[in-house]
Order: structure tokens, then C-alpha cells, then sequence
DNA sequence: TCCTATGCCTTTCCC
DNA sequence: AGGCATAGGA
């Protein structure tokens, strides 16, 4: 029996729901993950079979912290759980049954970058690439199509909203769009937002897969609910369409992820879109000391419109957060380490202490010095090891092997030949991206410098698809033929040599070819991951990638209008919001010490302006009575018996309409 | 016409 | 560290 004695009365309360759909509103620090785990243990022990549950959650990093504390209460078996980001567990069912939506089981997923570099190819073939000014770059393209479906609007309103420049080619737009969505369809890759589109898709239009799928999705419980999209709220709805146990937990004051399509009404609207719902509140934390959470309900009582919570805590004893004012970022990374270090002295290992920054670069002046002094760290958010140009090489290798129609994958490879370019490369790639049987035919470009190095590459190519049962061995072959390239594609290839000898114990850790290739793109494994130290380490993390993470002590540093509050967002209201909000989620990340740092200049980056001062602190109310200023997997899924269920056709076309709007 | 080398500029947040 | 424009070379 799992011990709910220890849990306080809205805890159990969420706990020990009964079927139906409920809405936890968890403030931060109130146990929600706590709470979250044990109604996963809670449900198994009730009987429900544990690959009837699905768990989403925001991060993987969330998922397997969750189902380790849930096998903690009930055993192994929490293991089957199933779930992982909206997005991995669309791969996994979109792998499945994505048939009706047109995907085979073998499609690619493409990033950011390789989005970008579609589109533009997209945008050339158009002939409104280059010179042609006044036409949107790639990246803007990529944003507005992205936008467009992530808000469920179309893309002449985005442009109007957003980027009203733009607003005259409204129709261009929408053609690169188009042409867009045919490319990725012809060469079987989907990018992020068509992971949601097209499980949203399978699951509101061919209700032969939803039965199928929704069968099997007893209970749904998902977590930072305020941070979902349009999109996301509608598969979680249809998902449990047909069990009508739906489980939400969230947050309304801590939604940052705005710039992404998330809407803080799928919270506040929860009551409505999901009949019958109930609603549950969480209010006592258990994270933070008094001062801290005194602070955090100064930064809520600061925002425009009240979200009318406080934070209360018995732990009323502990010091008060402290402000500093540095002279610039050198003196600000010079303080904030030798409070580090002092800490340190005092028995705070490094570990429970972390450094939180606004935008992955703003930490860069403290990391060359953690560098220097040999100070070990681990860094969240920014760019990871998988990210990385050389061990992107060997993935778009893998990649190939995987789906030979992936374009972007070709592209990246084949410019890596001498004669060959974008123009080149993209004639070579049409061709096998157009052919019945997708492949590189070396003798049709016999007369070219580059034959002898193509004829290399396609039995490379050949040698490793015979080993698509042996990952490991596979992405060896390959790397061996790529490490005599490198000397001429990177100047400094001795470095990135040793990242390489990684990989191919990487990708066995993956189940088959599939899930190596989609799953890394899904959650890029970080260098510390990769290279594995296990070393008492700082932590030094955007803001977003903390969220749900706690320290002892935490320094938040460039508080500066510009960096923080970003620049992009001090002339518009809404998003001063949402870094208010981003505020909160930072300053309560801290148990007990709280350090916050407000140089008075930051020269770094140059071009990018800092108006003195602070917008968001200086909102606060009596400011000065809060802080004290210083001087200074799958298994499961398939195995397991499901009942019968009978679809509930009426909540299904209430879901439909709520979302189709 | 297409490829390559060079220098300048810039860089939120993330699945 | 990568993108982009531009100039110069095949």
C-alpha cells in the first residue's frame, strides 16, 4: 500500500481522484510532481494496468524523474507507464498508425535548422530568394508558418499581428508554405509542428485510430498544462475521449512559453473544454523559505492583472534575498563566483546551487571563469551536444541510411564535396529524392571531380544499411569514413574527434534505427550526458530549461533591462508579462538563498540596447522591505491487454467543437 | 553560371 | 560559430 498519510489534504485529494477530468492548480513548490507520482502509483495500485496510463509531461528530463519516484512506491511496473513531451509520444504514435495522415513508419524529424534550410530551399526554387530584399529570410518564414499553426491562425493574420513589414506578401507566404508542407510530405520527414498537426489530425478526423489509440489511454495526466498550445490541449482532450479520465496539472502564473503558441486560457478554460471537470487547488508550499516566497508574491502582486494566489510556507525562518550592483558582466560573474565559492566553504556542495540567466549567452562571461579556476558545471539549455555541426554530420549520415529521401540530410553531406555546392547538391538530391527506389547513382555524374568521392560515399551508404540491426556497429562505419573528411571541413577537428567516439555507445542505448534518429532530434542529449561526469557540478541554466528544477541557493544575474526583462519585450505590455512570469518561476526555484545581480551596464553585446534599470523589479511594491541590498519507451504499449471501450460520441463532438472554433 | 573564399554581423526562450 | 553578401575564379 503506498503511504498517503505523508501527503496534505489537496494532495490526496488529487491523489486519490476518481474517474473523470480534473484540473490541479499547483502553485510553485506545492508537490506537484509529488503529487503527480503518487496518482501514478496510486492508479497501478488500484489495478490499472500501467501502460494504460499516459504521463505527459514537458522535458523527458520530468518523465523519467517522475516514473523513477513512481517505481519507488510500486515497483518495476511504473516503468511501463507510457508518455514522454506531447511531441515524443506523437512520434511514437504517429510511427504506429500514421498511415491515415499519410506517413510512413520510416519518416524523419527534421530541427529547426533543417527546417530552415528546406524552406529556403523552397524559397530559391520560388525565385524569391538572394537579392531580392523585402522578401522574408528563412528564419522569419519558419516563424510565421510555425506561429500560424501553433495559434491556429492563418498566416496573413500573423503577418498582419507580427510582422506587419510582411503584410503586403501575404500570398508568397502562403505559397512557400504550401510548397512547404508538399516537400516535407514527398521526402516522408515531418518537423515539429507536424508531429501535433498530424496526431491531431489522426485522431479528429479517422475515428477507426482514435478508437484504437484512445482504447489504450485510460487515464491522461498531464503536467505544466499552462504551457500548452491549441494543439496540445486538443490531442490531450481527444486522447482521453474515450475514457474520460483526464487529469491536468498546472500553474497559470508560471506559463513562459508564449512565444511558442501557449495559452494561458487552456488552463483557465480547462472548466469548459473538458465537461464536468473539477477543479483542485494546491496552495501550501513546501519548497521555499518565507522570504523567498515573499518576494515571488510581490513579482505576482506586480502584474497586471492579478492571478490572486500567495505562496505561504511554515519554513518562516531564513535569510533575506540579496540584491547586488555590479559594475558590468566581469565583475557581476567575479561576485557572483566567489559567492559561489564561499557557499561552497559553508557546505552547500555545488550541486544545490545554481546560476539562472535569461539567455543561454548572458552566462558566458561566468563560464570562462568557471573555466579558468576549473570549477566543474553543467549547463542547461543553450546548445547541446547533438546540436553540434560535426555530430550533426554523423546523425544526417544516420539519417540517410534511415529514410534515403531525407533531402536535408543529403544536402548537409554532399556540400561537403570539392565542386559541389548548393546548386549541385540540390540537383543530386532532387533526383533521389524523385526516384522510385531512392539512392545515390555515382555513374550518373561520372565526368564531374566529385565521381571518385560519390562512389566512396554510396558504399559507405550501402555497407551501413546492411546494419540497421546493429546501431552501434552501423554509426561506426560510418564515422570511420566520416573522420578523413573532416580535416578539410574543420579548422579545429582534433577538438571535435573526441565527441565522435561517443556516439556509437550513444545510439545503442536507443532501441532500433527509428528511435535513435527521431529521439535525439526530440531531446538532444546535453554534453554532460554524453560524455558522462558524475562530479559534485554547478548548474548553470536558462530559466526555461529550470522550470520544475529546485537549488538551495540560486544567483539570478543580468537583471537589466534589455537582458532581463529581454530587449525584445519592453515596449510591448503582453510579453512584459510574460517576463514577469518568468520572474516568478526564477525566483522560486530558490529553497532558502536567493541572490539577485542588477549590473548597472553589460557591454558583451554590443549593438543590443540596456535602458538603466529594471523594469520588472521596479514594479514591485516596497521592494526594498523583500530584498536586501549588498554592496557587493514503448514497452507495453502493445503487449498489454486492453478492455473493450465504448467511444463516448458526445464527448468527442464537445471536444471537436470546443477546439474547432 | 555556379562554386569558393573572405570579411562582416549578430545571436531569447525550446519541443 | 554560423549566416550572409560580395568579390573573384573555374
Amino acid at each position: 500500500m503506498i503511504d498517503l498519510s505523508t501527503l496534505n489534504e489537496g494532495q490526496r485529494a488529487a491523489v486519490s481522484a476518481p474517474d473523470g477530468a480534473f484540473l490541479v492548480v499547483a502553485g510553485a513548490g506545492t508537490g506537484k510532481t509529488r503529487t503527480l507520482t503518487h496518482r501514478v502509483a496510486w492508479l497501478i495500485e488500484q489495478g490499472v494496468a500501467p501502460w494504460e496510463i499516459v504521463l505527459l509531461t514537458f522535458t523527458r528530463r520530468a518523465a523519467n524523474e517522475m516514473l523513477e519516484r513512481a517505481q519507488s512506491l510500486v515497483g518495476q511496473r511504473a516503468q511501463y507507464v507510457r508518455g514522454g513531451t506531447f511531441h515524443s509520444f506523437a512520434n511514437q504514435l504517429l510511427r504506429r498508425h500514421g498511415g491515415p495522415v499519410g506517413l510512413s513508419p520510416d519518416f524523419s524529424i527534421i530541427d529547426r535548422g533543417d527546417a530552415e534550410s528546406l524552406v529556403n530551399w523552397v524559397r530559391a526554387e520560388m525565385g524569391l530568394g538572394g537579392r531580392d530584399r523585402g522578401f522574408p529570410t528563412k528564419k522569419v518564414l519558419l516563424n510565421v508558418i510555425s506561429k500560424s499553426i501553433n495559434t491556429s491562425r492563418s498566416i496573413a493574420d500573423v503577418l498582419v499581428d507580427e510582422f506587419p513589414q510582411y503584410e503586403h506578401e501575404a500570398q508568397q507566404v502562403e505559397e512557400v508554405a504550401r510548397v512547404y508542407q508538399e516537400r516535407k510530405r514527398a521526402q516522408q520527414v515531418v518537423d515539429f509542428d507536424d508531429l501535433l498537426v498530424l496526431l491531431a489530425e489522426l485522431l479528429s478526423k479517422h475515428p477507426a485510430a482514435r478508437q484504437e489509440i484512445a482504447a489504450k489511454c485510460r487515464h491522461v495526466l498531464v503536467d505544466e498544462y499552462q504551457d500548452t498550445n491549441k494543439l496540445q490541449a486538443k490531442i490531450a482532450a481527444l486522447l482521453a475521449s474515450t475514457h474520460g479520465n483526464l487529469m491536468v496539472v498546472g500553474d497559470e502564473a508560471q506559463s513562459i512559453y508564449g512565444f511558442r503558441g501557449a495559452r494561458v486560457e487552456n488552463i483557465l478554460e480547462f472548466p469548459d473544454s473538458f465537461p464536468g471537470a473539477r477543479v483542485l487547488l494546491l496552495e501550501q508550499n513546501y519548497r521555499s523559505v518565507m522570504p523567498v516566497l515573499d518576494l515571488a508574491n510581490g513579482v505576482l502582486d506586480s502584474a497586471r492583472q492579478g492571478y490572486g494566489k500567495r505562496l505561504f510556507s511554515e519554513l518562516t525562518e531564513g535569510p533575506m534575498p540579496v540584491a547586488i550592483a555590479p559594475w558590468d558582466e566581469w565583475e557581476q560573474a567575479d561576485l557572483v563566483l566567489e559567492q559561489i565559492l564561499q557557499r561552497q566553504r559553508e557546505g552547500v556542495p555545488l550541486s544545490q546551487q545554481a546560476v539562472l540567466v535569461r539567455g543561454s549567452h548572458q552566462a558566458t562571461p561566468l563560464e570562462l571563469r568557471l573555466n579558468e579556476r576549473g570549477i566543474p558545471f553543467r549547463k542547461f539549455g543553450g546548445q547541446r551536444f547533438t546540436e553540434a555541426a560535426h555530430v550533426k554530420d554523423v546523425f544526417c549520415l544516420v539519417r540517410i541510411v534511415h529514410n534515403p529521401r531525407d533531402v536535408t540530410a543529403w544536402l548537409r553531406v554532399l556540400t561537403w564535396f570539392d565542386g559541389l555546392g548548393q546548386k549541385g547538391a540540390q540537383g543530386i538530391a532532387a533526383r533521389i529524392e524523385q526516384s522510385l527506389v531512392p539512392k545515390l547513382e555515382p555513374e550518373v555524374y561520372k565526368r564531374r571531380k566529385y565521381h571518385a568521392a560519390l562512389v566512396e560515399l554510396a558504399k559507405v551508404l550501402e555497407q551501413a544499411s546492411d546494419l540497421k540491426e546493429d546501431v552501434g556497429e552501423l554509426v561506426e562505419v560510418l564515422i570511420d569514413w566520416y573522420e578523413e573528411r573532416m580535416p578539410s571541413l574543420y579548422e579545429d577537428y582534433k577538438r571535435r574527434l573526441r565527441d565522435l567516439e561517443v556516439i556509437p555507445s550513444l545510439a545503442e542505448r536507443y532501441e532500433n534505427l527509428s528511435a535513435f534518429v527521431s529521439e535525439v532530434v526530440l531531446d538532444p542529449v546535453g554534453e554532460e550526458e554524453a560524455h558522462g561526469h558524475d562530479e559534485d557540478a554547478l548548474v548553470v541554466s536558462t530559466i526555461h530549461s529550470a522550470k520544475g528544477l529546485e537549488w538551495d541557493v540560486v544567483y539570478l544575474m543580468s537583471l537589466i533591462n534589455g537582458a532581463f526583462p529581454s530587449g525584445y519585450a519592453l515596449d510591448d505590455p503582453e510579453q512584459m508579462e510574460e517576463e514577469r512570469r518568468l520572474l516568478y518561476v526564477a525566483v522560486t526555484r530558490a529553497r532558502r538563498d536567493l541572490l539577485l545581480s542588477a549590473p548597472q551596464r553589460l557591454s558583451s553585446s554590443r549593438g543590443q540596447y540596456f535602458v538603466p534599470g529594471n523594469e520588472l523589479l521596479e514594479s514591485i511594491e516596497d521592494l526594498h522591505t523583500l530584498v536586501a541590498v549588498a554592496d557587493g519507451g514503448d514497452a507495453g504499449w502493445s503487449s498489454g491487454k486492453v478492455q473493450e471501450a465504448e467511444e463516448d460520441e458526445e464527448l468527442i463532438q464537445y471536444i471537436m467543437d470546443f477546439f474547432d472554433d
